[in-house]
DNA sequence: AATAAACACGCAAACGTTTGCGTTGATGTG
DNA sequence: CACATCAACGCAAACGTTTGCGTGTTTATT
């Protein structure tokens, strides 16, 4: 009956409530935000007002005021949601950001460098108060711009040349040292590799770990069984159809990350080959059904979800205390032996 | 050598380059945003001094300033990221934001209704230009009270009872009941549901078309048959257990999302049942490896992809212009017959 | 009782934009 | 030549906050 407008359009501002609660707006910032001292009764009165106009304090505005005092934003920057792996991170990351009462932009750039760069300048200009990322290779100019910046960054899952910044990653060396080692101590000789992307980090020390579990177990490589994808499942698909083509084919697969895994399955089905008897098969991140599939699924499975947690925990450290030391966490993927090898 | 801030810190203003140019910095936002008469001269200094600045503009004080211009920013709040359903749905919404120089932001509310109130806040008052959701049940007063403030709200999946509103959804209950049907002729009387929650219009509306195909083929409801999830892997396998361990238990499974159907059938594995033979199963939503699973999954495939890009696309138009009466699209589900039923 | 300290609150600047309006000089019109 | 038109640009207000400083009032201290 009385405020006709109070409920229809605009959202109100400090000054209605202000007004309302016959105060100045600076005490109503005060009593919300509990800085500065005032009166018990005339807090009552401003937060009665508040309440009766459903006031909603603007982000934007505090914000853009308060460059300094925390927005309570993460960014986080993912390259392919459709990938659980990083699903899962980003789950980890809201869950610990949730608690701490932050709210997470999240921006999936789909390993477009263009795309990435774009998605950095928006978290920026939204001034979130840090971000987490993947860098998209060693020597990002994009994300070490944000740095110098001062926008705190922890980096995850891909590491950046460029020293000291938090990052926590995980241990792929010794996953795919592990995995190809379990590999070659079911007999098996000629090993395909489906890589990542020669140019990141997780691809190179993958690659690393199949070629030292190679020389410990004093086989040569064969380059013609080493391909690389870009961890989507149509490269899967086609360098395991590839590799399952040469005249010389090789008794086992190893596949550097889930979504190539479900690829190189399909062509493997397509060919009605018999796992693990006539192809073994190795892969790396857990899949949805690894553990009830025929037969279940031999597969190094990567803390998705702690890596998120971790990351976030190391940003929300950093921005409440920006000098401290860089710290570095390595994670252990676990192999999981099933029946696929 | 002479600007020694220029690299390390503070983003530049409209002031640095204004000053830097010789200008107003009303003729710099100008030349920026291409509103008003500017001599060709003064937009090349005007320009150069952008780039030699590296001046990006702040989008905070932008969206401040300019409530009624567009600020490029859409929110996408999703029940579950790790829900593929919801994944390739994001990805749908992205890629037609980001053709149209739109960034998203993603919130993931994990089926809790305080946080799904407390992204829907952070989401207004970061004043985006859109938001798209599926809402948490019909009547969700919170969507409500967003839509009556004035931003533009298109429904996914989930549908919001209060009538005009941008909405696409998928055909719940014809995918169920095909699906259904299709169970009935493979010879099945006793059907297990696994359902979504009740409260839910995905989950009443499947329930319905699991139900019409019973009437349809004259077959009563047993409703120690009908259980009803929480779409999360966890309930589908409880579920599915309790179904099988009744005295006369189904013959066959209708489990109504993916992540309940990989559930189930961890808890057929479980048991060492034979698929389709000693239990039959069909489910909803594609999954990663379910046609080269073993036997390949009898599934209804939801179009999410599209389902997204519809709502974006929606989205859109109504941002430029919002009084064009609400459409509501209903996408068709595709039932997939493979070896599971 | 005089002074100091503490308390409660208001004033106004600042954050980085956008934009309506005003001013200047040049050009066109009669 | 007087006047209107227009292009090119500057001035300053506004968006909704936060916060340093100032001021009036109460309470504590000597």
């Amino acid at each position: 009956m009385k405020n006709i407008r109070s409920t229809i359009k605009n959202p109100s501002s400090l000054i209605d409530v202000a007004r309302r609660a016959k105060v100045n707006i600076s005490t109503v910032s005060r009593t919300i935000n509990q800085t500065g001292k005032i009166g018990s009764e005339t807090q009552a009165r401003v937060l009665k007002a508040m309440r009766e106009l459903g006031y909603k304090p603007n982000r934007v505005a505090r914000r853009l005021r308060a460059r300094d005092a925390s927005t309570h934003l993460l960014g986080l920057i993912i390259p392919n949601i459709q990938n659980i792996f990083f699903a899962d991170l980003a789950r980890g990351v809201e869950d610990v950001a949730y608690k701490n009462n932050y709210a997470v932009l999240l921006c999936n750039y789909d390993e477009d460098e263009a795309k990435e760069r774009f998605y950095l300048d928006v978290l920026q200009s939204e001034s979130v108060d840090g971000i987490i990322l993947p860098p998209i290779h060693e020597t990002d100019p994009a994300v070490l711009q944000v740095v110098r910046n001062g926008t705190p960054v922890v980096c995850v899952d891909r590491s950046l040349s460029s020293g000291n910044l938090d990052k926590v990653e995980i241990d792929n060396h010794t996953g795919a040292l592990k995995a190809v080692e379990h590999i070659i101590s079911r007999g098996h000789r000629r090993i395909g590799l489906i890589g990542g992307p020669a140019d990141s980090s997780t691809g190179r020390e993958r690659l690393r770990g199949y070629k030292d579990a190679h020389a410990q177990a004093g086989l040569t490589l064969k380059s013609e069984l080493i391909r690389f994808g870009d961890y989507k499942q149509a490269s899967g698909e086609t360098l395991a159809h590839e590799l399952l083509s040469l005249p010389d084919s090789p008794t086992a697969l190893f596949v550097c990350n889930g979504l190539m895994t479900a690829g190189a399955l399909e062509s493997i089905a397509a060919r009605g080959l018999k796992i693990p008897k006539q192809i073994a098969l190795v892969g790396f991140d857990e899949l949805l059904l690894a553990d009830v599939f025929n037969p279940p699924l031999t597969v190094v499975r990567q803390p998705a979800y702690e890596v998120g947690k971790c990351a976030a925990e190391l940003l929300l450290k950093r921005i409440e205390d920006p000098t401290r030391p860089a710290t570095s966490l390595k994670l252990l993927p676990e192999l999981i032996i099933r029946k696929s090898c």
